[in-house]
DNA sequence: GATTGTTATGTGCCCGTGCACATTTTCATC
DNA sequence: GATGAAAATGTGCACGGGCACATAACAATC
């Protein structure tokens, strides 16, 4: 692996002439540069990354994390994947300021304000889809404090990179496995889908009902909107329940599923019903142990929380763009038996 | 986060003190060590890791691999974590040198003397579970040359690490995927296993067969040994399903995925059958993609190859060993849907 | 041809750590 | 208390790249 230092000796020039033409600082002669240029790329120069995060000391890199979900236990999971992130991190000489707020809008602008106060050089956040703050990523993108998304993207600025769940994938999947799973005749099933203003609920359900509609055994009997709130998605499920005894399968695209399963325990309903939900928080892991959940679908929080990081203090210290924009996760079917 | 210098200039000393307590280079006063630890503790001092990889330099390093399983296509993927590793480690000055040998122990031994010839500062394997081998494994450890052990591991030697899957516990959740997918009153399962002497195959198939048993309604019929050969697995499959027709679920713990699925197909059993296998190999994608095997079982090949690559260089360039010796990939059910 | 300005190039130090070597201190011995 | 060995400590350089500053080369102007 070649250094500057062999590229300048090979050139006949000095170190700080090689490093004006590879950081295109100007004030070369162009025909120097130019022989710089064919020998840089003869030995296919890529700088040497300890030597490029060993510079980068200087500028003492805070990194800033926003998150919504504030009592949502997936982004608990998000949080651990920052926090392992974080001790890696520490070792470079970089910090990590995660501030945890609602979706609104005006809390997400507030954060950002926050945290340039306290000089971050970059920011990761799980960002509201909304006009404002898309201009203000893109002024911060100016301002040379890259941005990456996370969890939901906001497209259209200038944000370097997305990571997070192809929703409407995830949902097709889920429908692959429920038809694996339901060997019936007839599956019934009922949908429970979350507020359907939340774009991943919808894109989930979307892709959930795009396949399943191509099985001419299956029908979609009802699909009702839940809240995250249990006790709410425990009333819900009970009356679909009621309306529809043929339901033999149920699909959760969001929150309330802990109360959507005690429904089915109370009516006894268990046994012959396939139940598929997404996320691994510890009630759905209960439920999934129990067997009343027969298959949930993850979207690696961990991923969501270090990844961002990983990106941006690479951007930060290398330069380096993460070589696709959009980083999905893998979509991660859990049983009983991987849920550990 | 502290460095040396400040806490040299703490202490009252110079840098090379602390340097001497920090890697127990002896010839310091005991007060004065003990004083440095006091900082070292109260400050959490972590060695800067840009730091130790520029010092590392000068050792050049070098990984070799070796690697049994010619011409599978599981270990093509192996194969493509090792190299996308080694782009990544080649911008620290690390090169990767690859053995592809058979699974013979003389082999495995012989390619670590290439190896060796070659200046290599540790070694990822996937080893025979042989006695000789793991002698010289230890012997190289005590040269100062790590192993790190993938796929199979090689227990009782001082290998640093394994990494690889749990066999017993991929066959469990395949297991737990056919009971939630085979719901016929009575589930019939023909299982196809690997050679017996292969561990990971009678793994698989002692965690499939253990949680099978706990279900009444589950039956296993028949166990065929089967081939890597397609053309012998097309006719134990057949064999085996010509002998008990009400077999309902199929069960591949190894190879001869293939040549069973043919079997299946022929005699016109693929609408009723549910076949669970293992790796996602082009030929065992097209049978998924074709609605034949309902569901397969990875074990992440890509982080088998580059995360053993990982350990090394972690190892070589801070002395760092792996939070867990042993480093499970996780189980990764794929069907139709999350196949790509 | 000396002066000024511009462009081109060279040099030194920093980042944090490891390690070889130089220097100082300590202590025993005569 | 001078001598020498041993122990303890200090110092300089390397690793690769960024960046500020010093120096050199060249052109334009009076």
């Amino acid at each position: 692996m070649a250094t500057i230092k062999e590229i300048a000796d090979i050139a006949g020039v000095s170190r700080g002439t090689v490093d004006r033409v590879l950081n295109n600082r100007g004030n070369v002669n162009p025909k120097t540069a130019e022989k710089i240029m064919e020998i840089v790329n003869a030995l296919d120069y890529k700088p040497n990354k300890a030597g490029l995060v060993l510079a980068a000391q200087k500028k003492n890199l805070k990194l800033g994390v926003i998150l919504f979900g504030e009592g949502n236990p997936f982004f608990d999971e998000v949080i651990e994947g920052i926090r392992q992130k974080e001790e890696e991190l520490a070792c470079y000489n970089c910090s990590v300021i995660v501030e945890r707020v609602s979706i609104e809008v005006s809390r997400q602008l507030a954060a950002i304000d926050r945290l340039l106060e306290q000089d971050v050089n970059g920011i990761a956040i799980s960002p509201t889809n909304d006009a404002r703050l898309a201009a203000r990523i893109d002024a911060l993108f100016e301002m040379g404090i890259p941005v990456v998304a996370l969890n939901t993207d906001i497209p259209g600025c200038k944000r370097i990179a997305f990571v997070g769940s192809n929703y409407y994938h995830s949902g097709e999947t889920a429908a692959g496995l429920m038809r694996l799973m339901c060997k019936d005749p007839a599956i019934n099933v009922g949908i429970i889908t979350g507020s359907n203003d939340v774009l991943c609920h919808s894109e989930r359900v979307a892709g959930f009902q795009h396949l399943l509609k191509q099985c001419e055994n299956v029908q979609i009997l009802e699909t009702a909107t839940n809240e995250d709130d249990d006790f709410i998605s425990y009333d819900r499920t009970t009356q679909l329940l009621r309306a529809h005894p043929e339901v033999n399968a149920l699909f959760f695209a969001a929150g309330g599923v802990y109360g959507g399963c005690r429904a089915v325990l109370s009516l006894g309903r268990e046994k012959d019903m396939t139940i598929i939900t997404f996320d691994r928080v510890a009630t759905t892991k209960e439920m999934i142990q129990k067997g009343v959940i027969s298959a949930t679908i993850c979207q690696q929080p961990h991923k969501q929380g270090s990844k961002p990081l990983d990106i941006l203090f690479t951007y930060l210290t290398t330069g380096e763009l993460p070589k696709n924009e959009m980083e999905y996760t893998a979509v991660d079917i859990r049983i009983k038996e991987n849920i550990e």
